[in-house]
DNA sequence: CCGTTTGCCTATAGGGCATAGGTAGATGCA
DNA sequence: TGCATCTACCTATGCCCTATAGGCAAACGG
């Protein structure tokens, strides 16, 4: 009996490659106890339950997202930061359709608030900085930037933007464009 | 042995009625046997299959948000029309979070292009015809719409907006004053 | 009023989740 | 080095949801 070397970690990371392959809903205990080619009951040892490895694989993508976010961001500011956050953003969840579906999976309060969704908030605020808002603008700003970018995102890997022959890589620079004029005629100077 | 009166009419309208309560992902033929005080596998004469009524229930509901939005944009035009459209959409989601989430149900595309989806899409470009834009603007601009109802909605039912006391009305009136600025100063005239 | 259709039934099988309890490989300590 | 312990994975089991096959009785149509 050759042991599988199971550990939460390996299992949370496995179980993002199953969400990005197949989609998160075929995120199953079984499915992941198969890659492992060890029974389900096994994984109970190394996560609570179902929940529970979802919760993790969540955790772990806002996670990789905030890192990759922050990386585009570092060193940028106004209309260039707001692209390359965005960008970051697509880009993200287009090559990792099943981690960023992860990401939207409902957390608790408290696991939320101890999150990488918190550095969200605020990279998002430091973005906003170079637009100058003052309150409660900024976060009227929060919320209509995390509805574009989680909107296009999530209509694009639905598919709701191929049946017209446009590019979405044009209508997302245009939206772009669009949301840094808007920030900008908002600014509080 | 007293018949319940089956029906695929019902059985969409009880499992909308049963997503709004329960969440959409509830949405189980056990649990609408149960609702309906019958057997499971009762159900399979009216319906294909799980797959199969989950898709009733979509397209159920893209026409029931589509024949509001219809309703509250008649007779109106320019922001007043966006006004009228956005929050017909939001106020449907906020009503109907089952539905609402039914309503993004993937659909195999000969399904969606038989569905109330085009309705949807037709009445965004007429919405559009106040800003006259011309193309590609038109299609950008559709799909930033479409971004920001479905990213709002999408993220005020998932408590997104919960943290901050500031009121997700606000911000929601801001986003459309700052859509209706962006739409106007790209206008073609 | 009888035959056919149709609506709901039981029985059954497969797959995912989850718990209880067993066993063998790994680890630690004398 | 050898034994005790611990831990990783096992089998067995039960519940729930999906799905199919085949049966019986209520409703309907001539």
């Amino acid at each position: 009996m050759v042991r599988a070397g199971l550990s939460p970690e390996r299992l949370t990371l496995a179980g993002a490659e199953l969400a990005d392959e197949a989609g998160f809903g075929q995120v199953t205990l079984s499915a992941l106890a198969r890659r492992f080619d060890v029974k389900p009951a096994s994984l109970y040892a190394h996560v609570k339950n179902s929940h529970d490895l979802k919760t993790r694989i969540a955790l772990f993508a806002l996670e990789e997202l905030a890192d990759r976010v922050a990386d585009a961001v570092a060193g940028r500011a106004g209309k260039d930061a707001l692209t390359a956050f965005a960008n970051a953003y697509r880009d993200y969840a287009r090559a990792h359709p099943g981690r960023y579906e992860a990401a939207r999976y409902r957390l608790d309060p408290q696991t939320a608030a101890a999150s990488a969704g918190v550095r969200h908030a605020q990279m998002t605020r430091a973005l906003l900085r170079g637009y100058d808002l003052a309150e409660p603008d900024q976060t009227h700003a929060v919320r209509m930037l995390g509805s574009v970018f989680h909107g296009y995102a999530s209509l694009e890997a639905a598919g709701g933007f191929d049946h017209t022959d446009i590019a979405a890589q044009q209508s997302w620079a245009w939206t772009l464009d669009c949301l840094d004029t808007a920030l900008r005629s908002r600014s509080a100077s």
